[in-house]
This record gives C-alpha cells, sequence and structure tokens, in this order.
RNA sequence: GGCCCAUUCGUCUAGUGGUUAGGACAUCAGGUUUUCAUCCUGAAAACAGGAGUUCGAUUCUCCUAUGGGCUACCA
C-alpha cells in the first residue's frame, strides 16, 4: 500500500439493527485494516433524525464485539478524531459547505420538498421518468444561481428554508479505480446536483462522509454497492475541496437465498435462518432473531461471512479470525453477489462446535442449560459432550439430543420398541443385567468384553442384543456407544435403568 | 424508463488464451458403524446466448438476454 498507515471505517447509520450484509462489510474492513497494521474506525452516521431508532447504536455495538469484530478507534471507544456520532459534528459541517459556495461548487436552492414533487408529478405526466435537479433543470429553479444576488441575500437574512447543492459538472467522465471492481466511469450528466445540506441543518451523507473521511485521514473506502453510483459525486467532491480522495472499494451485495434480490430484514425469519448476528426486538414488539440466540458460534458466523464474496484461493475453508487477516486481499473478493446459504452456515456451525474441546463444550453447555445439569460434576459433562459432539450442530443439541445422559428416559423410540423388542428379550436384559452386575471394574471396555462373551455363550449376533439394550438404557433407536454410555451412567444408574426400564418397555408391549 | 455493476455445477467459488474446467455445501450411490452421526470412496452436476479477435477462447472486444443496485432535503 501507501507509506501512509492503513485507516478504514465502518460507518453505519442507526436506522436499525445491523444486518448481517453491514456486518460483512464491517469484516472486510477491519480484515482489510488488520492486514495492513491499520486502524479499524466505528463511526456513527445520524444525520437523518427521521430515521433514528433507538437502541440500534448500542446493537451496532454489541454486534461486533459478539464477531470478534474489535474496534480500534471510533464510537464507544474514542479517539484522536472524535467526536464519532455525524450529530456531535454538526457544527463541523457548514463550513464546508460554505467553502463550495465561496468557490462556485456548490449553491443555494430555495425550492420546497413540494415544489420537487411537484416538479417530478408534471414530468411523469410529460413522460420524463426521471426529472433530475441537475445541469439542465436548476436554470429554471429558485436558486442562487438563477435568483439576482440581492434576493438570494434577502431569503437568507431572511431565514426562508434553503438547501445546498452540488454544482454537477455538465457532460463529464467522472473516471475512479475500484480496488475491487477496477476501473468505473459515470458521465456527470447522470448525476444530478446532490443535495449536501439540508434544510435542517444537517449535512447529507454525501457531504458528512467525505468531511468525516478527510478530517479522521481514512485512507481506503470499503462500502456496499449500493453507493457505487454515487461514488462519482464523491470523487467530485474531494477534488472541489482539492483533498487527496481515498481509495473505494465496493463490495458485492448479499443476495436472499430464494428468488431474487438483496438480502431484506424480513426474508430471515420468513426462510427460516437469521439476517442479523444478535437477536433484536423493535419498539413495536416485532422480533428478528440473531445467530447469537439460534446457537451459532462467532467463528462460524464470521467464517461463513467471509466466504460470502471472498475466497483465500487455497482450497482451506475453515478460518480462524487471524488466518483470515493474514490470507485477506480485496483483490480476492468478488464482483457478484453471492447468495445466501442456510445450509452451508449449518455446516460452519457443525466444524466449529466439533473443534471445541469438551472442556469448553461443557462450559457453554452449562450456560444454555443450566439447572438442568447442575447435579453432574465437570468430568461427567465434559464426557457427555465427548459422546455428543460429532452428532450436534450446536451445544444445545448435546443435551436435547443425549438428553438421556443426564436423566432416566421416560420415552421409548416406537419403532425400536416394535421392531426389536420381540417375546425373548425381556429374559435377555434380565440375564444381561445380571452379568453386569458381576462386573467389578465397570468401564467401556470391561462392559464391552462381558458383552461380546455374553453374545457367544447365547449365540447371538450383536445387532440383535446391542439395540435392546440401547432401549433399555437410552429409550433410543440410535446414539453413541452403549458401552462408553454404561459406562459413563455408572454401574449403578446401569443396573438402575435395567431394573425399572425393563418391566417399562414391556408394559408398552401389552 | 435512465444510469451503473455483474453473469462458471442447485448454492458459494477456483480458473486469468491451449485444463479430463478444480474444490466446498447440498443431492444420490457404496463402504465403515449394533444404530445414528462422524469418517472414507464414488456419481451426477456449470462456463447465459450470439458475433468477432486469434492457429485456438470459460478467459479479450462488442451486442443481446438475464440478474442486481441506484435513480430522496435516506443512508
Amino acid at each position: 500500500m501507501s507509506d501512509k498507515s492503513v485507516r478504514v471505517r465502518f460507518a453505519p447509520s442507526p436506522t436499525g439493527p445491523l444486518h448481517m450484509g453491514g456486518v460483512r462489510t464491517a469484516l472486510y474492513n477491519y480484515l482489510f485494516a488488520k492486514k495492513h497494521n491499520g486502524t479499524f474506525i466505528l463511526r456513527i452516521e445520524d444525520t437523518d433524525q427521521a430515521r433514528f431508532v433507538e437502541g440500534a447504536e448500542e446493537y451496532i455495538i454489541e454486534a461486533l464485539k459478539w464477531c470478534g469484530i474489535n474496534v480500534d478507534e471510533g464510537q464507544g471507544v474514542g479517539g484522536d478524531y472524535g467526536p464519532y456520532k455525524q450529530s456531535e459534528r454538526q457544527a463541523m459541517y457548514k463550513p464546508y459547505a460554505d467553502q463550495l459556495i465561496a468557490s462556485g461548487k456548490a449553491y443555494y436552492a430555495f425550492d420546497t420538498s413540494e415544489d420537487l414533487d411537484r416538479m417530478r408529478k408534471q414530468a411523469i405526466q410529460m413522460k420524463m421518468p426521471n426529472w433530475q435537479y441537475n445541469s439542465v433543470t436548476r436554470s429554471s429553479m429558485q436558486n442562487s444561481l438563477t435568483l439576482p444576488e440581492d434576493e438570494v441575500q434577502k431569503r437568507l437574512d431572511n431565514g426562508d428554508p434553503y438547501v445546498i447543492r452540488f454544482k454537477m459538472p455538465r457532460n463529464i467522465d467522472v473516471r475512479f479505480e475500484d480496488e475491487i471492481r477496477g476501473w468505473v466511469v459515470v458521465n456527470t450528466n447522470n448525476v444530478d446536483d446532490k443535495v449536501l445540506f439540508k434544510s435542517d441543518g444537517m449535512p447529507t451523507y454525501h457531504l458528512a462522509n467525505i468531511v468525516d473521511d478527510h478530517t479522521m485521514k481514512i485512507t481506503h473506502v470499503i462500502r456496499g454497492e449500493e453507493w457505487l453510483p454515487s461514488a462519482p459525486l464523491h470523487v467530485l467532491l474531494y477534488e472541489a475541496f482539492e483533498w487527496e480522495a481515498p481509495k473505494f472499494a465496493h463490495c458485492p451485495l448479499l443476495l436472499r437465498p430464494d428468488g431474487n434480490g438483496k438480502l431484506s430484514k424480513r426474508d430471515g425469519d420468513r426462510l427460516g435462518f437469521p439476517v442479523f448476528p444478535i437477536d433484536w426486538l423493535s419498539k413495536e414488539g416485532e422480533k428478528f432473531s440473531g445467530y447469537r440466540e439460534q446457537g451459532y458460534l462467532p467463528g462460524a458466523f464470521i467464517n461463513m461471512l467471509a466466504f460470502l464474496g471472498w475466497n483465500p484461493g487455497t482450497t482451506q475453508e475453515i478460518f480462524s479470525l487471524e488466518e483470515m487477516v493474514e490470507a485477506f486481499s480485496l483483490e480476492r473478493v468478488s464482483k457478484a453477489g453471492a447468495k445466501f446459504d442456510a445450509d452451508k452456515t449449518k455446516w460452519f456451525q457443525q466444524q466449529y462446535l466439533r473443534a471445541e474441546t469438551e472442556k469448553s463444550l461443557a462450559k457453554m453447555l452449562r450456560e444454555e442449560v443450566g439447572d438442568a445439569i447442575s447435579n453432574f460434576d465437570d468430568t461427567y459433562v465434559e464426557q457427555a459432550c465427548y459422546l455428543m459432539k460429532e452428532r450436534a450442530t450446536f451445544v444445545e443439541d448435546i443435551y436435547s439430543e443425549g438428553h438421556y445422559l443426564f436423566a432416566n428416559p421416560t420415552e421409548f423410540d416406537d419403532k425400536t420398541v416394535s421392531k426389536k423388542w420381540k417375546d425373548e428379550a425381556e429374559e435377555l436384559m434380565n440375564e444381561w443385567s445380571k452379568e453386569l452386575e458381576t462386573i467389578s471394574d465397570f468401564n467401556a471396555a470391561n462392559i464391552e468384553t462381558s458383552f461380546k462373551a455374553f453374545l457367544e455363550a447365547k449365540e447371538m449376533g450383536i445387532g440383535k442384543v446391542l439395540p435392546l439394550f440401547r432401549l433399555v438404557l437410552t429409550g433410543k433407536g440410535m446414539g453413541p456407544s452403549m458401552f462408553e454410555i454404561s459406562d459413563l451412567l455408572g454401574k449403578k444408574e446401569t443396573l438402575k435403568r435395567m431394573e425399572n426400564n425393563i418391566p417399562a418397555i414391556v408394559k408398552l408391549k401389552e
């Protein structure tokens, strides 16, 4: 890169919960910053007071934290270029807008929203579907370009509402090199005279982001593709201020897995997967579910997200955040939008779950199910995790799928009972129970040896007998090794279950 | 409608003029396993279409189609 140290920012607006597309943009910014020993900055863009949503800023901070995307500087952590919230920087922007007016790059416009609406409607009636405030129409509007100077001054002195618009030059090809897409060219005839400063005294995004990025010494602007059409305006603004523009990188969008369009708020709960990192409860009481609450590990979520639009060029797919930092580059971010894939997300989660140690799984399991397993010591819970982790996707599955490890089953799988439990089963299990009783050192190996001997004596196959044992102890037709299960349950509990459950199953058969 | 961006298996993607077009998820079939899961092996599955450029195009150019984004005093 350049000799300047890399500074990037993630700049969401607090209009609601941060959706996973936003998280991915934050992630790419973070990875890029860390890769270049740079600084990752969080800036809150709240210039639109009308769309402000209570709690959104806190949500953003908490979500990034859960993901492990550590903010170096900015809202919530401070830094030398604050404040990092645009509403708190409000006083800074007007002088810059004035500067543009003074240099003739911008002008005052007095047309009200109603005036503009009327113009647009008229244009539509005249089959001109996209009326724009631009180099051809501005000459017939109420602005400092058409009004006499004293009239303009009078209106300003009078406190008449006005906006400041950028005077978009006519017919110029604006080109800039996007780090992901290469050269992008847009003719200024296609962009309008954007409002830079609103009549409520706030700057628009366009002005604020340029002023902030410049004053915060941002070197790379990594943002979503939805900003691509207005990037030429931003380039022109840097030129107008005679500032060096940062490099731009426009990331592809996240698309819905079904049909078309970009992933949106409601797609998740409709299609059965979260679109948000963590739960969000709207003011109206509507709940949007998050990955955290669904039981996903943050590493799995981030890993999946990174691969939606980026890949390292190798066949490695499981990456820790540190490994991702090492491997990341903007050149390897793809250009086309990516459809979200819920199945692959589950696969990532499964991989991450299995990579966890029994010790940490046990800890997480306790946090999740709490009281239900509080009677069991750590060794026991860890062993239960060991037995269940290969067949679990979420931590909670260890408990729900392996419930019999923590309590005597009260139900016995119908199918197994009817298929496997024949007339001689009761006698057989009672005899096996007696054999179990004789095992003094009650461990998996010894139980297995003794079971094999039992089979030999009975001249029976393993498939005939072991499922019965499983049914008695667990109530299920499938699961981990029975020898390890009985080892874990212990001799006392195993014998107790044999004693109680054999008659219970017999009763079911009647 | 206008402008911009994109287009390789169902999905995420590798590929940068000459490859049996590779991997992963999902699917299917075998194997391992008391069973389930895991694991292993294998199968099916793609260069949107048309013109060029070239000895040769998935790869370069153009056109078309399709998809997406933007088109607010929203970000």
